[in-house]
DNA sequence: GCGCGTTGCTTGGTTTACTTAGCGCATCGG
DNA sequence: CCGATGCGCTAAGTAAACCAAGCAACGCGC
């Protein structure tokens, strides 16, 4: 109730962060990617400013995530309404072609060891 | 490809202007309900600005309308090319906000360890 | 040691989001 | 006819998003 505008920022931030990192790339890579400067990329991930949906949209573009996803961590939309598949990951892991029977139990039984 | 910016924002600021108008509300009223100055209001519903996410959002719940549809009204969001295959584990386990990030890494080891 | 390239960050300025005060036009009582 | 009240909009200012240039620190090869 106290502060409605969160430390939301700072997680998005790192959300942002974690991601480019998984995509091995530099700040200067994602700048370029993206057309927003990297100085300002910094900040974002460091939670100091509060980046436009136009900013929002091609940096989820860059590191190829959902547009949804990355508004849903911005606190812009609420996960509870969404189109078509979720990003719920039991249901990406169960119908995954790619995996045995046993791959996809150890799977899942990571996936839930980790999220309880 | 001249215009980049389109005239999605006036496409937006006329989606909004319609449904405030349904709801039979002034501009001040919805100042009100949004803590946003009834003139960016103004602005905002003739194409003029780019709200922030913090002001789209409050004008989305005083309207009661779904953000996402907004957004799509605003060609902001493509509603189908985003989550594009329902079942790409990958993209779930790395967008999945009940993970950490040591956890994600992890997960996915194991899952590109099992496809190869 | 000496560059050289790459990383993330700071600084200072421009552009754009956003507010407060106020204008002009309607409508409705007195 | 004249306030008073409601509407949307303009004008001018402040705050915040965003960019270009450059700094400091980490490697790596010489």
């Amino acid at each position: 109730m106290p502060d409605d505008g969160f430390n939301q920022l700072q997680q998005l931030g790192e959300f942002i962060r974690s991601q480019r990192k998984q995509a091995q790339l530099s700040l200067r890579d994602l700048s370029e990617k993206t057309n927003v400067s990297n100085p300002y990329l910094s900040q974002i991930e460091r939670g100091l400013h509060e980046p436009s949906v136009r900013v929002l949209k091609s940096i989820a573009i860059a590191l190829n995530l959902s547009v949804e996803t990355m508004l849903v961590r911005a606190g812009l939309l609420n996960e509870d309404d969404d189109i078509g598949g979720p990003t719920d990951t039991e249901a990406a892991i169960q119908s995954d072609p790619r995996l045995s029977d046993d791959q996809r139990a150890s799977l899942l039984a990571v996936y839930r060891s980790y999220t309880g």
